[in-house]
DNA sequence: GACTACATGTAATCGGTTACATGATTGG
DNA sequence: CCAATCATGTAACCGATTACATGTAGTC
């Protein structure tokens, strides 16, 4: 299946490791696994190190190499100005929500522009998460409706079961993202104040 | 990004949905967005009708044309024994969880399986919940041993709020998902002593 | 008159996986 | 001694998007 919010999205969350520190391919991907690994689809190294490769022609990443003895040269990437006003401009840009209305892609976009939140502002930060929540707030009363019809219809044939479990998990989890959200602006709220 | 649990799985989201009706790749297009679209990526038409081909070749679907007038033919694609047991052999297979702790791409798949959980058995199914549900309990481990880390360190760096920001939706979303399981096994055994 | 829904598809391109290739160091 | 970790990469292939192509029927 699709993964990943498309549109070269893995470029901005190698923008974004970078941003925090230089790094080897190697190191960035250890990296993406530990930190964003949990909602951020992993990159393998035969997409790693060409993407770099690549966003160094592209000016978006500098590379330096560092002389290794008897194994390969390490070669650490960082990001370039023109590299971080590249990111920023994305970071801006409101979520990819129309094209679908897929909850998890959402979540991976929204958690990634979340993540690196820093580099923008409270105040972006904050209007996406609102963003988001209406549109989950959306799906979850379509969830609701779906879950009375099949609730109605559970003795005509037993397919209904289990449309339903999947449709109880869809509610349970915009429930949760809709209660997160409200924490998500507390913790911002108090870094504004710091 | 990566978007799905790949390898071929929208072959067996068409098998799923065809299992319940013969459809055209239009209508099955549009069948997918409304039943699993809140959970499994949408296939655009052009990825939908090439696979529907290729799959009549396989012998896992087969095709009956109904003339249009004035339009084009309808196709109309049926499941056939090759595809409704290549379908049984992939649904009682173990979910892909070892590859990546992705939280997303582990419940696209293992909602994809219960949706079409009926085609095996409820004892299949609940296996499968419970083999997610220990490793969901895992990952929410994980993710408090990090808050609790982040949380020491809140002061040192503004980054470490929005880091904190996605560990809490991870720890809700997880603990969403663990209650869930609870809720799917009491259907499952419901709909056994029917 | 413009837009949406119906209904099929192809070509070029980009994104991502799998398998392959190499070889040293460290820990059990 | 074996496995895991460090560290880079390429080639062939499969998966998916974007843009293009065509045309009718119904709704606002």
């Amino acid at each position: 299946m699709p993964k990943v919010a498309k549109e070269n999205s893995n470029q901005y969350a190698i923008l974004g490791m970078l941003n925090h520190e230089p790094l080897t391919g190697y190191d960035l991907k250890k990296r993406m696994e530990l930190t964003i690994g949990f909602f951020w689809p992993d990159l393998s190294y035969s997409k790693i190190y060409p993407t770099l490769k690549k966003m160094e022609k592209d000016k978006l990443v500098s590379m330096k190499e560092i002389e290794g003895e008897n194994r390969p040269n390490r070669k650490v990437y960082s990001i370039t100005k023109k590299g971080l006003s590249h990111l920023k401009r994305w970071l801006v840009r409101p979520l990819n929500t129309k094209s679908s209305n897929n909850l998890f892609i959402i979540m991976q976009e929204l958690l990634l522009k979340v993540y690196l939140g820093n580099i923008t502002s409270v105040e972006v930060t904050s209007m996406f998460i609102n963003d988001s929540k209406s549109g989950i707030e959306q799906g979850n009363a379509m969830l609701k409706l779906f879950e009375k019809n099949l609730r109605n219809h559970l003795d005509k044939d037993d397919d209904h079961y289990y449309y339903l479990m999947t449709v109880l998990m869809g509610i349970d989890v915009t429930e949760a993202i809709i209660k997160w959200t409200s924490k998500a602006e507390k913790l911002l709220k108090e870094l504004q104040q710091k």
